[in-house]
DNA sequence: ACGACTTTGTGCATGCGTTCACAAGGGCGT
DNA sequence: ACGCCCTTGTGAACGCATGCACAAAGTCGT
């Protein structure tokens, strides 16, 4: 049955700013019930999630009319519909490739088995590393990646693996039948259309509060040197930019030349 | 809103957006650059980059004219340029904050230090974990806190402590003089004005990805049961939506309250 | 019972981001 | 030297997201 009315939003007329969102409305929504408030207006409910409060109204309502005028929202009955737009009424298994620090961090992070989400298992190709315990968990063998998706109707995979290796697994993963991809390695994924992919990424994060902090220091200093508190520059080699040697071959070793300062991952 | 405004396109006319795709730029020109390719085209970076061409230009345009007509991007030149742009041609300081698995995981991260970025120290509050080492670093007691940001000129910190601790963290920091922070605890950080914050957050990645993940099924199936891997419906209890008790304080606990109704996902 | 007050839900305007399509510009072959 | 061809850089149109401001709607006090 179509609960909506209108044009039938039900499945796609939630904008993907919104879904993006919904996921910190519902953490202050279990804050807020923690502390045992059970009403709360738009605007307590924005504060907490750290959006305006028409913003916040904008978003609900693209769930449905869950509010009572003049009195705010139940929050115990709005954690419920979110969950449910959220698909988290149903019990996902989950299954981490990647034993690293890295996974095992992530096999280990309480909030994750919490709501909607269970560990199903963690994978690595060491065989050292498989057979160890994590957590309730052992580490099996990338061997079983396969059957372990068939087996558990698994369709969220986290791949945690060092760069060189993400995407055969996401290849591996996708052939395998998993249709959602939360992405850790510092790579940028190809996958076929209808594969959803979302990437964590730490030191692009590091990269853009880089740019920012480096804005307020110029700004700061009105043009010249970099923070206040006085990180050491070390500026690289900056590249002539030769009207002419463009097609020499002479750039492939400088390239490699700055490549080797690069670590990778 | 402190967006471009002025006309001074010289420095501080580049879009967030762009900001935030300019490290995945660099990325793909790092690659390039290992595999000896001295000279890219737009729609080769692009495709590397997982963009569109046109964006790509876009972007890169926001930075100046450095590309060649015909021809395509000096790899080598434009790491440079882009490099510069995020101000990556210093060395940032960056502290970590919880040396729990997470901090655990994240200073032993390679990628972390490799570019542009070093971790000055890492902090703990257990005393059973201040000592212990991570890499080359060892673990320092969060009094030190305050001296390393102050003695070494960090503006960038990293919290990775528990959801409880971070509020008084951050507040912490700030007070130090960091003035980007990026954060992995699950709670909205509340900060002055002045201050950055980017959060990177597990359960939200992992929410929005079942969010598209049920639509797909849904679509699939047409309106009645969940995914075709068939994993198990574990359909909590719908709050009833009551028209005079909203301000019982017992809504809290009674959150898994038997439901009322058995609402078919 | 009724009016004043509170808060939701939303029409609308504005600004940003994306994409198309093409002119401008430079290299390369002849 | 000259014209063909390739790619960049960008003007312009479009679509989406945001935030304001207000009417609709329901509650609470008297």
């Amino acid at each position: 049955m179509t609960r909506s009315s209108m044009t039938e939003n039900g499945q796609h007329g939630i904008p993907e700013a919104t879904v993006n969102r919904l996921p910190v409305y519902l953490r202050a929504l279990y804050a807020l019930a923690d502390r045992g408030i059970s009403t709360v207006s738009s605007e307590e409910l924005a504060a907490a999630a750290g959006v305006n409060s028409a913003k916040l109204r904008k978003d609900l309502s693209h769930l449905g009319s869950y509010g009572t005028r003049g009195v705010g929202y139940d929050v115990e009955y709005l954690v419920y519909q979110v969950s449910r737009e959220l698909g988290l009424t149903q019990n996902w298994p989950v299954i981490i490739v990647g034993a690293g620090n890295l996974g095992h961090a992530l096999a280990n992070y309480g909030g994750f088995a919490s709501r909607g989400f269970r560990v199903a298992a963690i994978f690595d190709s060491d065989p050292l590393t498989v057979g160890t315990r994590i957590g309730s968990q052992a580490v099996r063998n990338a061997d079983e990646i396969e059957s372990v998706i068939a087996g558990q109707g698994v369709s969220i995979g986290v791949i945690a693996t060092p760069a060189a290796a993400a995407q055969a697994v996401c290849e591996r993963l996708v052939a395998a039948g998993i249709t959602s991809i939360l992405n850790f390695a510092p790579v940028v994924l190809s996958v076929p259309p209808g594969v959803d992919v979302r990437k964590v990424d730490l030191s692009i994060e590091l990269q853009i509060l880089a740019f920012h902090a480096q804005r307020r220091a110029v700004v700061r200093v009105n043009g010249s040197g970099p923070a206040g508190g006085a990180p050491p520059v070390v500026t690289p080699a900056p590249a002539v930019r030769s009207a002419s040697a463009v097609t020499s071959a002479s750039a492939a070793s400088t390239a490699s030349a700055a490549s080797a300062r690069a670590v990778t991952t």
